[in-house]
DNA sequence: AATGAATGAGCCTTCATTCAT
DNA sequence: AATGAATGAAGGCTCATTCAT
């Protein structure tokens, strides 16, 4: 049968009430029974379908980087300039920023426990990784086409992920005075233009 | 004698522990009593010296903030072309990593507590401020100066801080992978290059 | 089926533990733990039901002040003389004293908080004016009716309930010695003579 | 020398201050910090003085029981009728309670500790005695003069320290309604008037 | 004699987890 | 599958007591 398992809308009801009580409360000060409300379920219930707090922050993790890698790897196959697919990945990046401001909290709560947690810090990497393995691609062919000058191409790569996660940081410190979208199109334009030779040095 | 007031060598005992068990276990998995056994002292001591765990995290926060804001000022009155500024408070900001590493997951879990806590985002929006006012005040004399082109000097010095902040989060979860130094250096190159006015242009 | 609420059931069973528990070691030195173990839950169980431990100090007040009270408003309505009135009183307070004995060193630890708390003493003198307006009630009648000599028929039941509360005070000092009972009927009985005309008098 | 030792002035010192604190806090929130502060002495000095905080508390039992049987055994060699010497011990009663109201909650504390604590009931039972002694002795004479008809002599002066003792606990929850000298000179009035022969009884 | 900084045992309270229904 | 009452281990904090000065 196509239809999914209720075993797994369940799953999903609970970590979507998850995140939003996490996200207002931090992983600690959140109950389980915060989330047992959250979901419409009994605190009971939970313990059906996650072994543990533990297991749902987790399958949360997870869940969110999933979300992100699928997202990226969309991308790949773009077409078009280096310089226009990384200014697209960037507005859909900001796209994102926008639809998941609600899981930003938990996300910045993910970074504080990857510093300490070896796991955690190991599931982040992954993403980072698959980030920086998109753009290295996308900035070797760009070196490669004479479109953008010669330097460390997974340097250039983690230089633009900074500039992403940095504004994202910025963004919900200071949410009201940082636009996500403006200032890192800003900032990766110039970024570009700064990688981007001109017709008299390719003489 | 002016032999400094013991009470102020007792909290700056307090705070060194804590920063230290923070940055292993976090706030919320940090006990008292490690707090106590890491600086030497009974519990009963941390609470004659800090009203409760939170006032003690929250003088954390003042003193690192403190010592970020005075760093970032005692920079501001230096010489040079634009240019050569702003590389100089990045390897400056790069010892400062190399000092503060043990900090650093304290850092990001202000960040995420800063998403969620109104007072907590308040003391964090200074920091940054102060270090965006001192930004732009470089990035505006090297406009005016015809060193860099005309942009929005804020938006541009949010662009840097994001940089180095989103370098830092990197660093944190890819240690091995991420020199903050080389990879922020680079990345500050590249994007003060592309805000460069060749001579060419000026013509 | 109308099985009263287990929540009341609970609440019960924790005040009467509770209550032998205040009687044994007081209010401070009675630990939450001893409360649980002599109510047979769990000390987590107690906060299902009260706030606090003062929450429980609380209700036993009013529990015990609402019985009390309560068996004063019964005998409000009986016939007889004034003088058997008061007398009928006195023994039903007697028993009363057999029945709450456990209840004793509580009241006592009422009395002194009392002293000093706002609230409780608001408690408390709502039950005191209960009594005093049932005895004032009886007394005046006595004197309208002529068994009494003519005085301030509210100072007389002070002065009743002073011989009450005082002998309970002695009683629970030195039980051995004092008889609640009988040391009370000789008391109020000559009291009484002292209040009652003689035949002569009303000449 | 005559001078009492400083040691003395110290201790009374001590237990003056304590029983403020004890009277406004009760035995268990006072802070030996707040006995030390009402005192004017450090916390340490306190335990130069005495051994313990009970022992501050037990010192003060004594203090204060001493004084009041001192001035019991004062009264005793009075002349006068017993009437007159019973309603004259009432009013020094009365005097006795304005100059002590400071030491009212505690006195009451100290019935409340009584009723659980063998030796403090003990010392009240001493003091209890001696007031049981000395009425009784003058109620005997009253009886043997043909003043008085004929009672039990020390269940009647249990009913008068019951009289004064009850009257003691209302003003204590209600010092606004109750006026002790008035109410209680009214109660033990009545109470002589209900023991007193008629020349008419007696012929 | 006097101080007050320091100690640490102890208690109230919370909350993740379990389990009888 | 679901509930929510019950559990009990754990931790922040207090405060009587000690002791170096």
């Amino acid at each position: 049968m196509a239809r999914p398992d209720i075993s797994e809308e369940r799953r999903a009801q609970i970590l979507e009430a998850a995140l939003e009580v996490f996200a207002r409360q931090g992983f600690h000060d959140a109950r389980m029974d915060d989330i047992a409300q959250a979901s419409g379920l009994s605190k009971g219930a939970l313990y059906l379908y996650y072994k543990s707090k533990d297991a749902i922050i987790g399958a949360l993790l997870h869940t969110l980087f999933s979300v992100m890698m699928r997202s990226s790897q969309t991308i790949e196959h773009d077409d078009g300039s280096a310089r226009d697919r990384i200014l697209r990945i960037t507005r859909r990046f900001a796209d994102e920023v926008d639809l998941l401001s609600k899981a930003l909290p938990v996300m910045l709560e993910f970074y504080a426990v990857a510093a300490r947690d070896r796991v955690v810090r190991a599931s982040m990497g992954e993403m980072l990784d698959s980030y920086t393995a998109l753009l290295t691609h996308v900035l070797q062919q760009g070196i490669e086409r004479g479109e953008f000058r010669a330097e460390d191409p997974e340097g250039l790569a983690v230089a633009l992920i900074a500039i992403w996660e940095g504004m994202t940081l910025l963004w919900a410190t200071k949410p009201d005075k940082i636009h996500w979208r403006e200032h890192a199109m800003l900032a990766v334009n110039v970024f570009l233009d700064g990688l981007t030779l001109q017709p008299a040095d390719r003489a």
